[in-house]
DNA sequence: GTAATAGTGTCTCTCAGACAGTATGTC
DNA sequence: GACATACTGTCTGAGAGACACTATTAC
């Protein structure tokens, strides 16, 4: 019988903090470079796993505590040297949440880093870490991916905030709401929210739709 | 430690074959489902593949004998049924070739069908296909796939019958050609291409870029 | 009233679709 | 010459960016 590699689950959870993308880094607890910093991940357990996204939500939950946010596959990382064990293959994930499902003990052990303030990782996590926030950025401009960083009730002007913190760059306010209610993915909700000296924003909420709104491109 | 799940790469072969959208199959040599047709693929080998993309290229090489196709990483499907052999784990690839270049004895095994005719298949080949095919569709929108549908020189004509042929509607001529030169990622070759009692057309091939062009989406 | 943010209306310019026109080859 | 396909020009309508305007709260 083959020789078969090592196979495990790797986690980016992607937030907003203080106007930032940012990444949940955890410190190891086995034994290659254990004490750092890394992914949360852990091996596909065969017996406990049936496929590999209930062990991406088994492993964010054992890490993290989160249990049901936007979770989807990345991509496989897969080599001979990524790994000091000898041969690997990570398929890795992304979450999307908001800052606000974290605030429990669950994410005590958790550090948030600004994903443009990310310095060496162990294995390749740095590069897991780029393409997800590069997944993310393109997506973030057609689709409504960049909601699932908001509380389940948001004004306008925060998802308009979101998108540009997303995307790295200013929109215009009338434009976005003309493409949003074209778009037709979110709902009001009755209720108000107050800040300080100002007007009232109406809330809004994402339309129950199985998928994931994506908007189109053309050729 | 831990057991390990089984890790094949699996490679969804694209061409066009008489204007239609063609997958290529292989009859398996091994025992699960040996005789039936299905996705070339095999073990991932830890000792000869340096890492996934050098596996897929060694498989599609190995069962194709094509060398340098346009070849991508598409989705891994991993779980416990979806095996008989038990745990497993596919990391797909995709890959894009003009039909020409597989003429020789090499794909003599293969058999093309087209995608919208396939019945049952071994394993969830099916599933892996729909997700190879959703890709290039949604790719092509705003790419320059479908160019490595084609041999390296090729007609405007010809190029924008391709991209009808694999998006399934029509377009204009004139908007497309604009679009192409705005975009730029052809070269005029000299030389001509004659077929009936017709004016002779231009010859273009892609420019070398290193990466792939990729139009942009708005928000 | 002022300040501050929420939300809307409108103008303009760009661009994609539609379609007609011209060019250049074979017969 | 006719015919077939290659290639280009122009008109028009929809939509995005820019920006100004109105609305509603707290003080």
């Amino acid at each position: 019988m083959e020789r078969r590699p090592i196979t495990t689950v790797d986690v980016v959870l992607l937030t907003l903090q203080t106007g930032q993308l940012a990444v949940g880094l955890a410190p190891r607890t086995t034994d290659p470079f254990k004490g750092r910093s890394a992914l949360p991940g852990g091996y596909l357990h065969v017996d406990r796993d049936q496929d590999a996204l209930q062990a991406a939500r088994r492993v964010l939950q054992e890490k993290t505590g989160i249990k049901a946010p936007y979770l989807e596959q990345l991509y496989t990382f897969a080599g001979a040297s990524r790994d000091p064990r000898g041969w690997s293959v990570s398929i890795s994930y992304y979450a999307l949440v908001p800052l606000s499902t974290l605030e429990p003990e669950n994410a005590a052990a958790m550090t948030f880093v600004p994903v443009d303030e990310i310095g060496q990782l162990p294995f390749d996590h740095s590069s897991i870490i780029d393409t997800a926030v590069r997944r993310l950025r393109d997506k973030s401009a057609y689709s409504a991916l960049p909601c699932y960083l908001l509380p389940s009730r948001f004004t306008l002007a925060e998802l308009q905030a979101t998108y540009e913190q997303v995307m790295g760059e200013k929109l215009d306010k009338s434009s976005f709401r003309r493409k949003l209610s074209e778009l037709d993915f979110l709902e009001a909700v009755r209720g108000e929210v107050r800040s300080g000296a100002h007007r009232p924003a109406q809330l809004y909420r994402m339309r129950k739709a199985k998928n994931l709104a994506v908007f189109d491109k053309t050729m």
